[in-house]
DNA sequence: TTGAAAGCGCTAACAG
DNA sequence: CTGTTAGCGCTTTCAA
């Protein structure tokens, strides 16, 4: 079976083609029923659907969002994913999905390719400080929605962000433990280059605080610099982490991790040295995927809102779309929520 | 900063679109180098970069790949996708992942969405025993590579197949179990549907039989029928089937799942019964997914060899790009491999 | 060695 | 109400 072109559909309904378009761009309203009637039998006949590149070429208009992710391997991407995608459909729009392994390099081919193929809008979940890699493209002007990362110093003016509030997240997960009554706590971060590190830690710290604690005296463990870790070696780093901390003098009762690989990878970690999560240790991550509830013992966790997120940045995109105006780029904070389960208890007495 | 075209290159380096087009194209064999030096300079000093749309519809051609994942949500999926991006760059495609939560109609809708954007080459993860909904597609040129899926009577001739030998797969499973001692076993599947069942549950038969039991004394639950399951739900899955697996009479001592979000959610459930895996019942999975060695116990799984897949995949894609002969499509069974941990072990005594 | 010209399939004024 | 016309940005003969 050949290509089947406007024209031909036009011939078949014996019209022009630009009826034929007009018919297809929802402008039929003073249309003979006759001619429609023609028109649509001829296309469902002749199988035709519109040649998306032509089109394009054309208008410069497409209902199709990017979304750039750091790792399908996260089953948290993968959640945020299909919601996004949920929302996005529910409004006549197409999701393509592109993974970054946080990679800025590949995130700028990406949003490039993305650029090149017409699409306008990209939702980008990076935890990367700068956008400058994407400045010639923002300029041009790409509709950018960070997730996962409030916006930083010197964004670009149009960015838009929707992200939790780490600090309070932060500040959620330590506090629930130091209300258990432990009080020699670990941070465990991954990668030293995620903006998110920073809010969260720095909430994790005033919960300390606030318990009368030193913030001197609580260990942040954030990995070899050096290496670029994807989230899939997030569980190898938790793993990797507790093996150490636990090595050392003065171990803590209570440990919170970045996110919920990481968080699974310390249980892990502790589980080759035969310490039990949810008595001897306490572990609490971040994000709240499917597994957290999976596992053994069930991952105490700071939930973020994969649904929510996904609705307001689809209903951003959809409120903006067509217009050319720059106009300044909003940041979205959400609230996080704790979920207690059974990886954490009261520290042991010994 | 306004688009800048291929013209307005021409203009700035002093010569026409067609040179220009021409360096771009490869085709700069004679071309005398100051020329070409211009070129170059004036791309680069203009940001120009190529219109996809407006190539494309010159070409008809594009140097991206279709993938089609069942859900992103199953880090199986998500690790398949890395592997197949990794395996795409690296021959210099891209790669535009979309979800189709096993729903024929989204898949048919995002093959016609890329089809609609001149992708080509589609690698379709899909366990739907028919391929019907695409015959309009593929009939038109679009080459199909189905993974994870079996080749089926009815297929159209030039798909190519790429997955393991399922039926080996499921003998691996179940033999490791009888030959541990077990002698009573249930073989978890979540949906019905799925085309992997068929031959996971055959081989996990064969293997009984070889070991002197009566299949009719083991147990398949398949779930409700009418529920269209997704990968996330798998867990759910599982863990409902082993509340009532386990609440009857004569429970098993084995369990084999279809895959291991599965067989963690089985897991979940047993010890939701205070049952331990690994030592009042044997857990074996499929897929061997991060989580499957993270979990506690980790899980006895049949790996899927992923990244040998997506080689295969794109190996296949390569060596017929351009080609429009209608060759035969060819059918590759992999063969799958066991990997022991700790959530299978010799049955208790009792 | 380079350029002129035609056209991919579609849309959007503008005429009729 | 419908058709004519003129490109969108690029590639590709073919001619110079």
């Amino acid at each position: 079976m050949e290509k089947v072109t406007i024209q031909q559909v036009a011939r078949a309904a014996g019209v022009s083609a630009s009826t034929v378009s007009n018919l297809l761009n929802g402008r039929s309203g003073r249309m003979l029923p006759a001619t429609r009637d023609r028109i649509t039998e001829a296309i469902s006949q002749l199988g035709y659907r519109p040649n998306r590149a032509a089109r394009e070429l054309r208008t410069g208009r497409t209902r199709t969002v990017g979304l750039i992710v750091p790792s399908v391997g996260n089953p948290f991407w993968g959640a945020f994913a299909r919601e996004l995608e949920h929302a996005a459909l529910a409004e006549g729009y197409n999701v393509l999905l592109c993974n970054s392994e946080r990679d800025p390099d590949r995130e700028r081919r990406y949003v490039e390719e993305l650029w090149d193929d017409g699409v306008r809008e990209i939702v980008l979940c990076t935890s990367l400080p700068s956008l400058k890699h994407l400045a010639h493209i923002i300029e041009q002007g790409l509709r950018l929605i960070t997730l996962d990362r409030p916006t930083q110093a010197d964004d670009p003016s149009t960015v838009v962000s929707i992200s939790i509030n780490n600090v309070v997240g932060g500040h959620l997960a330590a506090s629930h433990l130091t209300s258990l009554g432990h009080r020699n706590l670990t941070f465990v971060s991954g990668s030293l280059r995620s903006v998110n590190r920073t809010g969260r830690y720095e909430g994790f710290c005033s919960a300390v605080e606030a318990a009368g604690l030193a913030v001197a005296d609580m260990t942040l463990w954030a990995g070899a610099d050096e290496a670029p870790f994807g989230d899939v070696e997030a569980a190898d780093v938790g793993r990797r982490a507790a093996h150490e901390i636990f090595a050392a003098a003065n171990p803590p009762t209570g440990v919170v991790a970045i996110n919920d690989m990481t968080a699974l990878g310390v249980c892990r970690g502790l589980r080759d040295l035969g310490l039990q999560v949810g008595r001897d240790v306490s572990v609490v991550g971040f994000d709240d995927i499917i597994l957290a509830d999976l596992y053994d013992p069930p991952l105490t966790t700071v939930r973020q809102p994969i649904g929510q997120m996904a609705r307001l940045a689809i209903a951003e995109i959809v409120s903006h779309h067509g217009l050319t105006t720059g106009e300044p780029g909003r940041s979205v904070l959400l609230r996080p929520e704790l979920i207690v389960r059974g990886s954490t208890a009261a520290p042991p007495v010994d």
